[in-house]
DNA sequence: GAGTGGTCTAGACCACTCA
DNA sequence: GAGTGGTCTAGACCACTCG
C-alpha cells in the first residue's frame, strides 16, 4: 500500500512493463484516476509525472496521457538497476562468478575514487558476468566497510543491492555513472573471453545514501561488442 | 518571468552552476522560499524537485536542501543537450564543418530509424566536429523534411537545435539515446583525425516532438579516446 | 462547450533531526 | 519542541483539443 502516488506508478508501469497495455493506448483522465483511487487530481499527477519521466507515457495537452513503445530488453537501462534485475527482465541465460572477495586497504586509485582518508577499510568484491555461456563483463566493487553490513560470497554471486536494501541499514540515494572507452588490461584478458578485442567499454559507478556520503565505486568493465547503454530524456 | 517554479529553478541552477553556492551549503527552507517568491510551498517543492532531479542538489528529510559537488564540463551532460551547449561551457575551442547539407530520399536503413513510410522527403546533415584542432566527432543527422523549417549551412555550422526552438514552429518534447561501440566506418576514417583507432563510440538518438511524433534521427560517431558519457540518476 | 492536462493555492498531518 | 522535508487535499483558473 504505501505511498497512494507510489502505489498508481506501479499499477501503471507494471501493466505497461507486460504489455498489458499497449503502446499509444489512453490511460484514463486525471479526474478519472482521482476518483478510482479516491485521492486528488495532485496526487495522481504525481503518479503521472514518474511514468512520464521514465518513459512510460507521455502526456498531451487537451487531449490525454498515452503509452510509450517501451523497448523492453535494453541492456542496461538507464538508471540505478542491478545486473541480476536486468538480466532476469531479458530472460537469458546468465551467470556470475565471484572472483574475489575481501576486506582490508583500498590501492591509492580507489581510496582517491571513495574519498577514503587514513587507514578506513573497504570491501573489495570481483565478479564476472556470462551471459549467454560468454564471460563478457567484469565487475569491481569497492564499499566503505563501516557502511554495510557484512558480504559473503553467496550474497554477491546473488544481487548485492537486494540484499542491501533487505538489510535496510543502508539506503541507496542517488548515483552518477560516467561512461568511457579504454584499453583492455591484462586482467581483462585473463578473466574474461576477450577474443580479439583490444577496447573495453567501462562504466564507472559513484553511489550515495541518502544523507549524501559516498559509499560505493564500482567500475563495470564490458567487451565492446555486447555493450549497450539506453538512455530517456526529457525537456521540460 | 513565466512559471514561477521554472524561476526558482532557474535562480538556483544558476548560482550553482556558476559556483556562487558552493557545494554542502544549504539553501532556504521551504516555507522561507515560499515566502522570499510569494508563493505556496508546493509550487517551491516543485523547483526543487527539478533541482534534484538534474542533480544539483539533495534533500535530507528533517535537515534542509544542500548544493551537491557538481562536476562542470562533463561531456555530454546527460539529457539533450546540443554539441554547442557542451563545447561552449566547457570553454575548449571548437568548430563545427558542415560536409555536406541535403534533402531528398532517406536510404532504406535510415528510413526505417525514422519510420519513414513511402516517398517521403528528408533533410540529411553530415557534420565534422573539431575540439582542440582534431576533428573527433561525425554527427549525421536526419529530420522529416515535413516538420522542419528549412537549413541551411549557416544554421547547421551553429546549432540546429537554437533554431528550431526560436523558430518556434517545433517544440522538443523527448529523446532516446543508444549507446553502443562499434567499427570504425570507411567514412569515419576519411572525415576524422582517426589515429590507429579501429572502433568508435556511437551514440543514436532518437528525438520525438510534443505531439510523440518520431522527428529526427542522429547517429553521432566519437573517436573512443575523446568519449565521456555521464549519467545522473536517482531512486525514488 | 465539454473535457483534457498545466499551474497554483492554503491549508493539513506526518516523520524526521537537532538542540 | 521547533523546524525541516514528504504526502495529501479540495479547490481554483488557465490553455489546449475536439466535435
Amino acid at each position: 500500500m504505501e505511498n497512494i502516488y507510489w502505489t498508481i506508478y506501479r499499477d501503471y508501469a507494471d501493466q505497461i512493463e507486460q504489455g498489458r497495455l499497449s503502446p499509444d493506448s489512453k490511460l484514463p483522465s486525471e479526474n478519472q484516476l482521482a476518483k478510482r483511487y479516491g485521492t486528488s487530481r495532485e496526487t495522481v499527477r504525481k503518479a503521472l509525472h514518474l511514468l512520464s519521466q521514465n518513459g512510460y507515457i507521455h502526456k498531451i495537452k487537451g487531449k490525454g496521457s498515452f503509452v510509450l513503445h517501451v523497448n523492453k530488453f535494453d541492456f542496461p537501462v538507464s538508471g540505478l538497476v542491478s545486473f541480476k534485475e536486468v538480466a532476469t527482465k531479458s530472460g537469458k541465460e546468465w551467470n556470475t562468478d565471484v572472483v574475489s572477495l575481501e576486506t582490508g586497504k583500498p590501492d591509492p586509485y580507489v581510496a582517491s575514487q571513495l574519498n577514503i582518508q587514513g587507514s578506513e577499510a573497504i570491501w573489495k568484491v570481483v565478479r564476472v558476468r556470462e551471459v549467454g555461456g560468454e564471460k563478457i563483463i567484469l565487475d569491481k566493487d569497492h564499499f566503505h566497510k563501516g557502511l554495510i553490513p557484512p558480504l559473503t560470497k553467496d550474497i554477491c554471486r546473488e544481487s548485492i543491492y537486494e540484499y542491501l536494501e533487505r538489510s535496510s541499514e543502508v539506503k541507496i540515494s542517488f548515483a552518477k555513472k560516467v561512461i568511457t572507452i579504454e584499453g583492455a588490461t591484462e586482467e581483462d584478458e585473463r578473466l574474461l573471453d576477450l577474443d580479439r578485442y583490444a577496447m573495453m567499454a567501462v562504466v564507472r559507478n559513484y553511489v550515495y545514501l541518502d544523507d549524501s556520503t559516498l559509499f560505493q565505486y564500482t567500475e563495470s568493465r564490458h567487451r565492446p561488442d555486447k555493450f549497450r547503454f539506453v538512455d530517456f530524456a526529457r525537456r521540460y
